[in-house]
DNA sequence: CACTTCTTTGTTAACGCTAACAACAGTTGA
DNA sequence: TCAACTGTTGTTAGCGTTAACAAAGAAGTG
């Protein structure tokens, strides 16, 4: 590509590169589109002159006449958690492939006009369509009230305003993580929880009373957290206090990792003693001290899925209420071991 | 906002609130550009018109005429780790206070050619600047043949070609990491390196390096890693069988932890007999076993220093050639001790 | 009172592209 | 030979907005 003849001037448009080539600004068009009536002399005469010239197509022209940007909007929470990052980052992988851009906004906080705020605002930039990532019961709620017409896929969204939702399976994955030490002849698994807005917390509380509750076992009360290590921490030091725990199904790997910390420092031997078992498989949970078990969710299939559904409604395809699940697996490390 | 008379039909434009409040649409454009020469009784007919047809502006014909889109291109790589997510996260925060969308690019692996796309992407969709996160050098390479007339910043980006960087001081990072060190007594100081072509990695080395020169010390060899706590890990276990090893300044602290980790798999005591800090001060090194000495990267400045110099540019400033740094904090915990 | 000046509004022409239709050659077929 | 078709290209008219200029009235000034 060279700058060529307008150097210095203004950026070339399609009418120069016509001038150049010999032919109309819309010959120049269907080149660009693969029109398939072009001749193929004329085709290269233009294509050289579109090198010559280094000319590059105005898109926002482009979708101004034809209504759409091929630019996807994203409204997500706090990307600063491995959770959202890595879903935002899937997302925008499978975006990217299939010839979309993607355009992010990332609330601080998640009320519902926070997240309505950021719908008009893609809305307004002409985005396509909207993929949500919605934890939370009060963004989930913000769904009801969506831009009118932008085809919208809601991820982690629950009942969310009907939309189709993409999401792990957090009932089966709090399930799993309870079955495994219950199978370990554990008496009963204490819990402690995300916080009671996040969608994921509750999902995973509900899999660990479902598990209990199918093998007879009382469930203990759960302590609440709020994702963070620290939370975890302190959870961790009131279970080390009591002597009859003897397994916790921790619902993120932070909060596990504060757990393991407070567990030490009270000289709470684990797996010897007490049983963890995190949920999510952050990169960092194989090389905890003890590793962590845990339940892994494979957030690069969650965002390919929510592209894929989003793009076949783009793409003709009805407004389908379809809800897609992601099984969540199970990691068996050393943090452990028979009651 | 009311959907009223449009309803089932085309989005209002602006011509349609012009009938609807009995002006022109010129005077409906003046109302929302906030020109001074409006009747203020005029410019409420022409609000209540907007509010009764549901009309919100087209952004996309804006872009076309005024040739400013308000969104600005990010280019980053692998946007799961901690330090492009939360910078990522920054530049984000600090461009919606501004009033600017962002555009995100992120890249899977860091080839010059894959950086040339992505910034031709970016520029065809028309963003008024870019932040480049290079934190590589081949992608601060790739900065010599920018998108002409797009103004851009770098992060972390090394001596870019000729654009404005701002940037952590690594250099002043690894100094305070292994002074710290060598202050407690001990004889010198080994070094967990990252990836030999991340300028982070080379900066931190070079500090590390100048600190031990200054106190006259020789520079063992560094053990390279991948920033992966798995590599962090494998350098901990051939320093675990090293009987002279005392000190050990880790480049990250998800290295930091695979070394923590591998210490205590060989029963190297940390800090009693081995001393370990790390780079980054994520969220979980407090809860490290031990907590983890390390040194703190403000990423939320840098984001926000970065869309500063960038709209500052935008808002005609002169492209300045100017680098801004932002210091490292050196972070005591648990996991050095004296010799 | 004529003259300039200011305020408010309207009219027209872009911005760079694609869609729709028109036009023209070169076939083909009756 | 004329009509109908086919492949290729050009012409025109938007898309919805802002910029530039024009115009009309109000107001100030000598």
């Amino acid at each position: 590509m060279a700058v060529g003849s307008t150097l210095g001037r203004r950026l070339p448009v399609m009418a120069d590169v016509a001038k150049e080539a010999g032919v109309s600004h819309q010959t120049v068009s269907r080149v660009l589109n693969d029109h398939p009536n072009v001749r193929s002399e004329t085709r290269t005469r233009v294509l050289q002159a579109i090198d010559k010239l280094g000319y590059r197509r105005n898109l926002v022209a482009r979708a101004l006449v034809t209504k759409h940007s091929r630019t996807l909007g994203v409204v997500s929470f706090d990307t600063t958690l491995y959770g959202p990052a890595s879903t935002v980052y899937g997302i925008e992988q499978a975006a990217r492939a299939a010839g979309y851009f993607v355009s992010i906004v990332s609330l601080k906080s998640i009320d519902r006009a926070g997240v309505r705020d950021a719908l008009d605002y893609l809305a307004d930039q002409g985005v396509d369509g909207i993929v949500v990532v919605a934890p939370q019961r009060s963004a989930a709620c913000a769904l009801d009230d969506l831009p009118l017409g932008v085809p919208t896929v809601a991820v982690e969204g629950g009942e969310a305003g009907g939309v189709p939702v993409v999401s792990v399976d957090q009932v089966e994955g709090g399930r799993l993580a309870t079955e495994h030490l219950l199978s370990l002849g554990h008496e009963t698994v204490w819990h402690v929880s995300g916080p009671s807005d996040w969608l994921e917390a509750e999902g995973r509380v509900a899999g660990w009373r479902a598990a209990l509750e199918q093998a007879g076992r009382e469930a203990p009360r759960p302590l609440a957290g709020d994702w963070s290590p620290r939370s975890g921490y302190e959870a961790g030091r009131s279970l080390a206090s009591m002597r009859n725990v003897t397994a916790v199904f921790v619902a993120n790997d932070q909060m596990a990792l504060g757990v393991l910390r407070a567990f030490t420092e009270q000289g709470v031997r684990v797996p010897e003693r007490v049983s963890v078992v995190g949920f999510d498989d952050i990169p960092e949970s194989e090389f905890f001290s003890p590793p962590l078990t845990t339940i892994r969710q494979d957030f690069g299939a969650v965002g390919r899925h929510s592209i894929e559904v989003l793009v076949r409604q783009l793409e003709g395809g009805p407004q389908e209420r379809e809800r897609l699940v992601v099984p969540p697996v199970f990691v068996a490390r050393a943090s452990t071991a028979w009651a």
